[in-house]
DNA sequence: CTGAAAGCGCTAACAT
DNA sequence: ATGTTAGCGCTTTCAG
C-alpha cells in the first residue's frame, strides 16, 4: 500500500499541514521537524501524488503535444527536444499523433484539457484552423509550434517558413538553375515556403509554372508522386525544391527510378534538416530550423505562463539556415544537354 | 470557469450522484432523467475532471513509456503504434527519453508512480536492471517491451532475439559468407542476437573471430566506428550483421568512406526494418520486427490488468522476419579476389 | 430510480 | 513554528 501524507505525519508526530510544508518548501518549518519528517518520508518511501496536489494545487506538471505523427523523424527530433527543455523544470509530455485529423486533434485537445494538462503544443495541422479558438479562450496556454496561422491570436513559436523559401530558391537560382520545381505539402508552412521561394525568382527575373508546383500531403511517397509527375515530361525542371525532407527523400526516389543522376541532372533541395537528409545518398541541402532553440523558447513562454496567468500573445521567428549537402549542383553544359 | 459536476447537477435538478451515473453510465437512471442531464451537460460544455476522478475512481487513463530516445527511428515508430493502441481504448502515453541512463530512468519511473499511470512500458536499457524492482512490487503493471531480461520476472513483450540473429548469419551463409562480422549495442537484445548468430556459424561449422564482434551503444557513429575498426585490415569481413539498422546507416557509410561497394565488396544486414533501411542506397537487408503486434498485445496486456488485478507474469516472444533488401550478395568471384 | 454523505490525498488560509 | 479546517471534483456505498 503506498504511503500517504497522514502516514508520514502520523509517523513523525505531526500535522500533515507541517508534512505538506517540507514537501513543497513552503511556510516556517524549524529545520529539526524538518529533518525528522524527511527522514520519516524517506522510510517510508512516501510518493507526494501528483493527481492529489492537482486537485487543489492546479498544477499536472504535464504538457500536451499534438503533432501529425511522431514517427515522422521532425516531429520525433523535435519532441526530444521539447521533452528535454520540458523535463528540466520537472514536466512531462503526452504526445498526441493527429495524422493532421481535424477530428482526431479536437478529442485529443478534449481529452487534454479533461487531464488538465499546463499547456499544450500544437505542431499539427489543422484543415480548420477555427476549431482551436474554444481552447484559446481557456486559461491553459497554447502555442503553435514551427507554424504559423496568421488568422490566430495564439502563442507561436516558428522559422520563418517564408524566409527559408527564399534561401532555397536563391542558393538554387546562384547555381545557375532555371528551371525550378517546388514539391510542397499543403498547409501554412508549406504556403510560406513557397511564397519565399517565388519571391526570390520573381527578384531573379525567373517566371515559374504552375504545373512545377504542387501541393501534397507530406510522406515520402507523396514526394515521389509529385517529383515523378513533373520529371516524365521531356520538358523537366533542372532543380526541385522540396519543402521537408520527407519529400525530398520521395523527390530523390522518384529521380533515381527515372534514371536521373542527383545532382548531376537533377539538384533537390530540402527543408528540415532532419536525420533523413543526412543519411541519404547524396547527402541532402536542406535548410534547418533551430529546433532546439525553438523548443527551448517554447517551453518556457508555457512555464512563463503558469506565474504570469495572461502575457500578451506573442509571435517568435527564428531564422532558418541553408545546410549544404551534395544534393545540388550548379548547371554544367552537360546537363543542359538533355 | 470551467462547469463542475454540481453545475450541471443544479441546472438539472438533480444530485451530483445522478450526473455521476449517468457519466459513466453505472447504476439505474431513468431514460428521462439521463436525457436530460446529458442535455445540459452539453449545453455547459461539461467535462468530467480526470484528475479528480483519478483521485477517487483509481484511473488516469494514462500510460508511461521509457524509451532510449524518441529521435531513434525505431523506437519512433514503435511509439506510434503503441499509442495508437492507447488511445483505441481511450488512454494517451506519457513519453520519456531515458537516454538509458539509469539516473534518468529512475526519476521517470517514480515520476510516473507519482502520476499515478495505470502502466508503464519499458523500452530502454538498464545498467542495473535490480533498480525495477521496487516498481515491480507495485500495483502498476508494467512490460518490457522488445527486450527480454531472463533475470527479471515481469511481464514481457518481445521479438525473438536469438532466432532474428540466427536467421540473419544463416542468410548471410547461405550467399556463400564465411566471412562475418557483427556489430551489436550493448544490452541483452544485442547479446541474444549475437548468440543466435553465433549458432548459425557453428552449425555451419565456421568460425568467428571475436574481434570482428563489438558491442557499442546505438548511434550512427556508434555503428560507423565499429565498422571502420573491422574494415580497415587488409584481411576484413564479406558481410557485417548490425544489429540495428541505425548500426548499419554507420556501417553502410564507413564501407562508403571506404571506397567498399555494397553490396559488391561488402554485405550488410540490419535489424528493426525501419523507415532507416528503406531510404538508404542500396535499401539495407533487415530483419522485421512485428512491431504493430507487439504494440498490440502489450496494450491489451496492461488493460486486462486494470480489471484482473494479478494476471501471472506472462512472456510473449513474436518471430522476426527477414526482409531482403540490396545490400546483400552472394560472394562471388571478384568479391574474392581483393 | 435518486440523493445524502463519506472520503480520495493534498493545499492553503486561518488559528493557535 | 505548528495545527485545524475547509475544500478541490468526483465515485461510491447506503438509504430512502
Amino acid at each position: 500500500m503506498k504511503s500517504t501524507i497522514y502516514d508520514v505525519a502520523k509517523a513523525a508526530g505531526v500535522s500533515i499541514a507541517t508534512v505538506s510544508k517540507v514537501v513543497n518548501q513552503t511556510g516556517n518549518i524549524s529545520e529539526k521537524t524538518r529533518k525528522r519528517v524527511l527522514r520519516i518520508m524517506e522510510e517510508l518511501q512516501y510518493q507526494p501524488s501528483v493527481v492529489a496536489s492537482a486537485l487543489t494545487g492546479k498544477k499536472t506538471s504535464t504538457f500536451g503535444l499534438l503533432l501529425s505523427n511522431i514517427a515522422n523523424p521532425f516531429f520525433a527530433e523535435a519532441a526530444r527536444f521539447l521533452e528535454d527543455e520540458a523535463r528540466a523544470a520537472g514536466y512531462s509530455i503526452v504526445m498526441c499523433s493527429t495524422d493532421n485529423e481535424d477530428e482526431r486533434s479536437v478529442n485529443y485537445l478534449s481529452l487534454l484539457q479533461r487531464k488538465q494538462v499546463d499547456g499544450m503544443i500544437i505542431a499539427c495541422h489543422f484543415t480548420d484552423w477555427s476549431l482551436l479558438h474554444p481552447y484559446l479562450a481557456t486559461e491553459t496556454p497554447v502555442i503553435l509550434f514551427s507554424k504559423d496561422v496568421p488568422s490566430l491570436n495564439v502563442h507561436t513559436v516558428t522559422v520563418d517558413d517564408h524566409q527559408g523559401g527564399y534561401q532555397a530558391i536563391e542558393y538554387l537560382i546562384a547555381k545557375g538553375h532555371r528551371q525550378i520545381g517546388i514539391v510542397a505539402e499543403t498547409g501554412p508552412s508549406g504556403e510560406h515556403r513557397i511564397r519565399g521561394g517565388q519571391q526570390a525568382m520573381k527578384e531573379a527575373g525567373i517566371s515559374w509554372r504552375s504545373e512545377w508546383i504542387t501541393n501534397v500531403q507530406s510522406s515520402i511517397q507523396d514526394g515521389y508522386n509529385g517529383a515523378r509527375h513533373m520529371l516524365e515530361h521531356s520538358e523537366r525542371p533542372s532543380a526541385i525544391f522540396a519543402c521537408n525532407d520527407m519529400l525530398a527523400v520521395g523527390v530523390l526516389q522518384a529521380a533515381q527510378d527515372l534514371g536521373l543522376q542527383v545532382p548531376d541532372d537533377l539538384s533537390i533541395i530540402g527543408f528540415d534538416d532532419t536525420l533523413l537528409s543526412q543519411i541519404v545518398q547524396p547527402r541532402l541541402t536542406t535548410i534547418s530550423q533551430p529546433i532546439s532553440d525553438m523548443a527551448h523558447h517554447t517551453i518556457q513562454l508555457l512555464l512563463r505562463h503558469a506565474n504570469t496567468p495572461d502575457i500578451s500573445k506573442q509571435k517568435v521567428i527564428f531564422q532558418p539556415k541553408l545546410m549544404e549537402g551534395r544534393s545540388t549542383q550548379s548547371v554544367t553544359p552537360a546537363s543542359n544537354m538533355d
